[in-house]
DNA sequence: TTCGATGCAAAGCCTTTGCATCCTG
DNA sequence: CAGGATGCAAAGGCTTTGCATCGAA
């Protein structure tokens, strides 16, 4: 992620007639840079380190805001809670089946996703989304 | 999905000590040949016409429990519940933004995903997830 | 007869919603 | 000032769990 995230969405939030409070300011923060894929709850755990009175509805408010500027991409990678993603390119992302990290990974999607002809007649593909799972380097060698 | 899949758990139950109950074997009779991949509450509204009582946690055991013997996966399409598709093969899913509808595409997975060196080097994959969201031809054939 | 399966209800989680209050613009 | 944002609590929806009873083997 380039550096500038949290002034670039603090400026569309005001684009958009949207309020810049200091809970989203910390939010944005906490977003920015950030490859862990944090939970809803993984960030406000985080966030109210700076701001303890924070609510789980406003970091769930402000992610759904955030949703629809396409200024963070909800992953369901896992099956009980969402994860959230700044990083708004096309990626993959992989999973390990042993610590549940994810992983972003780059690769041309074009190409790594050969959409068949047959199906393309079929049906309009509008957004791939892969998901790998298997082990991470940290779990394989730390099981080997 | 080929003939015999709900004759084909049954054995496979018994072999691992599990019990045949009427309830599992209208599930599985619900399952077999079923490409419109299911949510818990679909499987126990369909059951229900045939056996009035079944109870919800029945649906949902039997489901994990034929998902632990692979006889059944599980897809994380929708974020609101779980889908079951009791074809296990590897194949994509398609899940069109309108109807919502969730189509198999059948393709050769490694040839439609490259895993790139450089991402193989650094995690071993076990499985690759491809999900194509877009619109379906009934759909796009509506909308035009 | 045995031990897993069932059914019911309650509890658990994640997420959404309602509403009075707050505060940015 | 006005209207969106916040915080709190309650409600919602999907899933899991506990437990007494049932029934397949």
């Amino acid at each position: 992620m380039r550096k500038g995230y949290t002034q670039r969405v603090i400026a569309r939030l005001r684009e958009q007639g949207l309020k810049v409070t200091p809970q989203r300011i910390a939010i944005l923060k906490h977003l920015d840079g950030n490859t862990s894929h944090p939970s809803v709850e993984d960030i406000h755990r985080k966030v109210c380190r700076a701001f303890p009175t924070i609510s789980l509805a406003t970091v769930y408010n402000t992610l759904d805001t955030l949703e629809q500027l396409r200024e963070v991409q909800s992953i369901s990678v896992d099956p009980h809670r969402k994860h959230y993603d700044p990083d708004t390119r096309p990626h993959h992302h992989a999973i390990c089946s042993h610590c549940h990290s994810i992983q972003d990974v780059f690769a041309d999607l074009a190409s790594a996703v050969r959409v068949p002809t047959a199906v393309a007649e079929i049906f309009r593909v509008d957004e791939t989304t892969v998901h790998l799972r298997g082990v991470c380097l940290n779990c394989s060698t730390a099981t080997a």
